[in-house]
DNA sequence: GCTTGCTATGTTAACGATAACTGATACGAA
DNA sequence: TTCGTATCAGTTATCGTTAACATAGCAAGC
């Protein structure tokens, strides 16, 4: 910076007031700064920056493990929403979403001076672990649910398996029953309550509900029980796609026919699920949608110097395939 | 720091000392500066330490747009390896990689001070941008090919596909048809070639090859024409699991059943391989090491303060599943 | 002609850490 | 005893940038 400042033949501050564009420069002035920039190919070195500023343009994302699709696409949109807005991000895989697994991961973002924090916040145990970093930084959640402090986004998993559990019953099966995920985690737990609540505003009896962990082993599995020891299952609503995937291979092993004898419902909408056989019926979840959203939030809230506090839910839809029909 | 210092009665020196263990400092006055630390939970800052020192511990990762499973995964364990090291991470999504794409990424990432960079090279075209930026920054790059300047890590495509072919034929296909990936991928055209290479070694004719995009969509309509206009198809090698999935559903739309009719063997391994029906015959990439390894070598020269040279190649095996077997 | 106020630039002192040097003490060998 | 050499801690300057204040020039208002 001081050798683009003696070629401009200015002071340093002039060159940072060009950079920075707080503050009136003369159009010459700024014309031959720019070229010194130019011809030197200088880089504004962003440790000094922070470092005088205290701002970084930093911005951390705890992750979690699991290279799962939803996951995955929503962090793609973070990553491009906070470039555009000039912000680099940073990423910490978190060992463990509990308490302590969330507090090392965001101690160690917030050693490198980062504005704000995403935490995609999919356990329970997760959002205690969120709570208790909001108070210095702000914090957007993600994935967990919207009955807590501070801001978030997520996906409206009620409305979604509503729907889905409602599309099964509207075509005629007596009652639905449902392969859930793991009870640990909001959306698995969302989704198996709006089921429930749907099959009991109807005053329907509630079948037993097998808890899988989103894999399509855990689906086969539970599947494989579930058909053997219920001859009477017609509909089944899953927690995700990829359950719903080992569902199929279960059916198909014991002579079920997939609609024919059995309508399944997922959930995701994973860029497959068109192409399972038969295509799946499942519930689309946006989840750029997801961290554009909760990028604006970070923004603004980083911006403003203030905490977070907006909640905004996407809302998610039944993308009708070939995997329901009506019962035989 | 200063506080710290001023608790434990020393001076802020002999608390970076303490931090640092790169001095000696008294076991006692050690046990004090640790307690102040603890004391008034400190946090070391890393943008002063950065300007200090012209080093961020934190390297840069050039990754791509699409959310597909293996880059995901080999993300994670480039974040897991690099977090062991005391390292962190930030992560540039290049809109485009091409030899643009990679230099605007890798100069947002060199103006936040990085101390290296893994980019994931999967087209040819980024790798022109990748041998721009290895003359003052350490780089190693990913899912590229090996005969380049530098140092990388990459799966032996050739190998996997090479096995892949020979099982078909070993099994009594008279040949074997290929649905290739996008041929500007590298991992796309190496598996065609070593896929050409074994049948042009045992002097059988090299059907056509038509070429897709990874997508399951892309698998079944080339999937659907190809099976439409030759009936005497009976093995294909598919260029990834999801095309292969596509390839699954057209040939049950013609009729024809996999494995008795038609021997399919995909490429990844992704986790619902297992649960296909029936379940895939794959390649399977082991992209964990594959994180594991580049970011060993970035470690490595960093550490050594020169550019890295090594290549690491990771093996690909088949996974024998149910969706190969002799022609009828 | 003198204040007032704006524009454009420079000067100085941080920001929080470390590198390089300096100083004090202790200990062993000659 | 004296010197050399570890060992331990303090002092000072520095990394590259920006905040805060200072200054100079000039136009407008009375």
């Amino acid at each position: 910076m001081a050798d683009v400042a003696a070629r401009a033949g200015v002071s340093s501050m002039t060159v940072s007031r060009v950079i920075n564009g707080n503050a009136p420069v003369r159009a010459d002035t700024r014309e031959r700064v720019l070229a010194a920039m130019e011809a030197l190919d200088y880089q504004p070195n962003t440790a000094a920056r922070a470092l005088a500023t205290g701002r970084s343009r930093r911005l951390g994302v705890v992750a979690h493990k699991e290279a799962l699709y939803g996951p995955t696409s929503t962090m793609h949109a973070i990553e491009e929403t906070a470039r555009q807005a000039g912000y680099t991000v940073a990423v910490v895989t978190a060992e463990a979403l509990d308490v302590e697994g969330i507090r090392d991961a965001a101690d160690q973002l917030r050693r490198q001076t980062v504005d704000g924090l995403v935490i995609m916040t999919p356990h329970s145990a997760a959002v205690a672990g969120a709570e208790a970093l909001a108070v210095d930084l702000p914090v957007v959640t993600v994935h967990g649910h919207t009955e807590r402090e501070g801001a978030s986004v997520t996906i409206d998993q009620r409305a979604g398996a509503r729907r889905a559990t409602e599309l099964l019953l509207s075509i005629g099966h007596r009652t639905v029953w449902h392969l859930a995920g793991p009870q640990d985690w909001f959306e698995a737990r969302d989704r198996a309550e709006a089921w429930r609540d749907v099959l009991a505003a109807r005053d329907l009896d509630i079948p037993a509900m097998p808890v899988g962990n989103w894999t399509a082993r855990s689906g086969y599995e539970l599947g494989r029980e579930l058909l053997a020891d219920h001859a009477d299952v017609t509909a089944v609503f899953v927690a995700n796609d990829q359950m719903a995937l080992g569902l199929y291979r279960a059916a198909h092993e014991a002579g079920i026919s997939v609609p024919r004898d059995l309508s399944i419902v997922g959930f995701d909408d994973v860029p497959e699920a068109a192409y399972y056989p038969p295509p799946l019926t499942t519930v689309r979840q946006d989840f750029a949608q997801v961290g554009r959203w909760s990028m604006q939030l970070l923004l603004d809230a980083v911006g403003n110097d203030e905490p977070a506090t907006r909640h905004r839910v996407v809302d998610a839809d039944v993308v009708l395939r070939d995997s329901t029909a009506r019962p035989s």
